[in-house]
DNA sequence: GGGTACATGTAATCAGTTACATGATTTA
DNA sequence: TAAATCATGTAACTGATTACATGTACCC
C-alpha cells in the first residue's frame, strides 16, 4: 500500500472529525461555512469525496445509519489521530495562495482608462468592505463558543479584508495613470 | 460552437500576451514569476495547456517557427482582444482565496499545546518576512520599466506579507490559550 | 568538449468544480 | 397537505498538478 499523500483537504476532513467528534459531512458543511471556508472555498462535494478516500486510507471509518437518513457518521482512526498530529507538528512551508480576480483585473487594467480602474476599484471596495461586516456578525455570534485557535484564525482573515478594502479605497481615490 | 466558459487562467494567458505582445509561454513565464505568479501559483504546465485551448476557442492564433527551438509564438486574434478588453469592463464579484496551510495549522491547533502553535508562529512568520524583502528586491528591479498598473497590483500583495508577518509575530508572543 | 543550467514541451493522474437528483423536515 | 427549504448525496467533466523527457546554449 503506497500511502497516498496527503492534501490540505485531507487534513481539514480530519481536522474537523476531530473537533466535532463523529460526525457527519453535513455537520462539517456547517462549521466550515462559518470559519475557514470564509476564505477557503470547499466546495460541499469535497467534503463528501474526501472522507470516502480517508476511509479507504483507513484514516477514518465509517457507520452508516440504519434508519431515516441513513447519514454517516465518520470518525478518526488510530491512524488516523496520528496523522493528523504529525501534521501538526510540522509547520507548513507553503506559501499562502492569494487568489484575486480584482487583482487580476487591476494587473492588467489599460493604465490609460482611469475610469475603468476606478470603476474596479469601487467595486472591490464594496466587496470586502461587505465581508468585514459578515465576519464581525460571525465573530459576534461565535465569540464565547469557539476555541481561541480558531477565532485567532479568523483575525487574519479580517485584517486581510480590512487591508484590501483600504488598498482598493486608495485606489479608487488615486489610481494609478499612464506614463 | 458552444463557447467554452473563459477561467481566471484563461485571461491571465490573453492578458500577458496582450502585455508582452507576440511572445512565447517562456516568455510569459518568466513575467508571471516576478509578479502575480508571486501570490497566485501557475504552474507552467498550465501555461502551456491554456494557450493551446485559446487557440482551439480562435482567441490566440500560433505561428511555430521552422527552425532552432521551434518555438510557438502566440498572438491575440481580434476575437481574443474582444474577449480579453469585455473582462477588463466587467469588475468581478468572486471573492479572494486567501488558502494558507499554516492558517488550517492554526485553525486545527490543539489551544494546549501552546509549543506546537509557538513553533507554527515563529515558522510561518520567518516565512512572510522572506517574502517581504524578496518582494521589495523585486520591486527594487522592476519599477522603472514596470506599468502602474502592475506595481500598484504588487502592493496588495506586499501589504498582505506584511499584515501577515505581524499577525504571526503577535500569535509567537501571545499565543491562544486553553479555556 | 563535458557539465550545468536554461528552455520547451508532453503525459498521466487526480482533485476540484458544477450540475444534477432526490429524500426528509418544517412551516404556512 | 402542499410548498419550501434543509439535508444528503452522486456523476461527469475538465482543469490543475506532478512527473517525465529532451533539446539548446553557455561556461569552465
Amino acid at each position: 500500500m503506497p500511502e497516498r499523500p496527503l492534501t490540505p483537504t485531507s487534513h481539514l476532513i480530519l481536522g474537523l472529525v476531530d473537533t466535532l467528534g463523529p460526525c457527519t459531512v453535513y455537520d462539517m458543511k456547517q462549521l466550515v461555512n462559518i470559519s475557514i471556508g470564509m476564505f477557503w472555498s470547499f466546495p460541499h462535494s469535497q467534503l463528501y469525496s474526501e472522507p470516502a478516500r480517508l476511509v479507504d486510507d483507513g484514516l477514518l471509518s465509517e457507520h452508516q445509519e440504519q434508519t431515516g437518513r441513513r447519514r454517516r457518521i465518520l470518525k478518526l482512526t488510530r491512524a488516523g489521530r496520528k496523522a493528523l498530529n504529525e501534521w501538526r507538528q510540522s509547520p507548513t512551508d507553503v506559501k499562502t495562495e492569494l487568489r484575486d480576480e480584482g487583482l487580476l483585473q487591476l494587473f492588467f487594467a489599460d493604465p490609460a482608462d482611469t475610469d475603468a480602474i476606478v470603476a474596479l476599484a469601487e467595486a472591490r471596495r464594496k466587496f470586502h468592505e461587505d465581508r468585514v461586516s459578515m465576519l464581525k456578525d460571525i465573530q459576534n455570534e461565535v465569540k464565547d463558543k469557539a476555541e481561541s485557535t480558531k477565532l485567532r484564525t479568523m483575525e487574519l482573515g479580517f485584517l486581510f479584508e480590512k487591508s484590501a478594502a483600504r488598498f482598493w479605497a486608495d485606489v479608487a481615490k488615486n489610481p494609478p495613470g499612464p506614463e
